[in-house]
DNA sequence: GTCTATAGTCCGATAGAC
DNA sequence: GTCTATCGGACTATAGAC
């Protein structure tokens, strides 16, 4: 079960956090406001306050982890040269792919309330038109380093959902596979 | 609005064939007892005999959607040579890539549904293993091989959601890139 | 502005008649 | 196998305390 943690901080940000808990362990369909509110240490009034359904709440949750996926992308841009091309690129492999496993669960849970949230989606294909008009005109090969895009968010998408058939020794192929399309499409 | 159609034939061919108009409408989120029952011509109680609640219907639904996908591939493979060993890789490609707006509509709906949806996660998943093992024993170069299905799934993913950013044009020549990608993988 | 308590409403699920 | 009637849980709305 999840407890009342007797935390201190804005009630939102207690309220986002508690939801995280819950989603984590039974999934965003599963996900009971008043269980969330108990976790939190507030009401349901209080909080149906911050957030005015329980579709606001799961949208709040969808653009933190969204949020969070893109800094973890900037981070991981430091790991490469200024001069390769192929940097941002290679950036979303690693910064995208190698996120913990509690960031795995809840993308499951994001997934399935993206679907029928056409606000999210909307923010979320902007983002998508941005970089692909990066890669547009800043690629040799533009299919190729579409393809590298896409095979990311597959391999993201079966992760989540805990379906990726690939060993350990797999992934890692495919990984180093991915960072050579990478360079070849920058050539 | 979805309306009632007297059509004739086994109930629970009418209720899945009514709860697919829904869901195509409202998405799987919104997906109400009552209207899918009315616009099979059962009530309520006549539907839930057939499927015992919402999650068994949505579940056999996605059932279906997997099914008609498999079927796809099958179909595809026609387009190719047997000679070519990277055929079945290719009929995924046209299969699964080719497939009309309303299985797409229906798409975004059944990854919801399967995210929150362990038992049908499992069937897909034993479904990946089973294509994953042959890819990792027939193709010369794994990794190139895992990443086009990969990138077949991420390309399907957005579709579904319709948050693809690419252009006609663009999509082709990705396509067209899979293609010889998947060539690639056999030689 | 922030939150509590309570009341209203919708909808999935069950029970039992036919 | 199908229907009607009803229950009960969970989301939402509102009035008002602090």
């Amino acid at each position: 079960m999840v407890e009342a943690h007797a935390v201190p901080g804005p009630a939102r940000d207690r309220i986002l956090e508690a939801a995280e808990r819950v989603v984590a362990e039974v999934g965003a369909a599963r996900l009971i406001l008043d269980v969330v509110a108990q976790a939190a240490g507030v009401s349901k009034g209080g909080l149906l306050y911050h957030f005015p359904s329980k579709e606001s709440l799961l949208g709040a949750l969808a653009q933190r982890y969204v949020q969070n996926k893109e800094q973890c992308i900037e981070a991981a841009k430091g790991g490469f040269s200024e001069q390769d091309h192929s940097r941002d690129l290679k950036a979303c492999i690693v910064g995208i792919l190698g996120s913990d496993p509690r960031s795995k669960a809840m993308g499951a849970a994001l997934l399935a309330t993206a679907a029928n949230d056409l606000t999210l989606l909307e923010v979320i294909r902007e983002r998508l038109v941005a970089n692909n008009n990066e890669l547009a005109e800043s690629s040799a090969d533009f299919a190729r380093a579409a393809i590298v895009t896409l095979a990311i968010d597959g391999l993201m998408m079966r992760e989540s959902l805990r379906i990726s058939p690939f060993t350990e020794d797999q992934r890692a192929q495919v990984v180093r596979e991915l960072m050579k399309i990478a360079d070849e499409s920058y050539r």
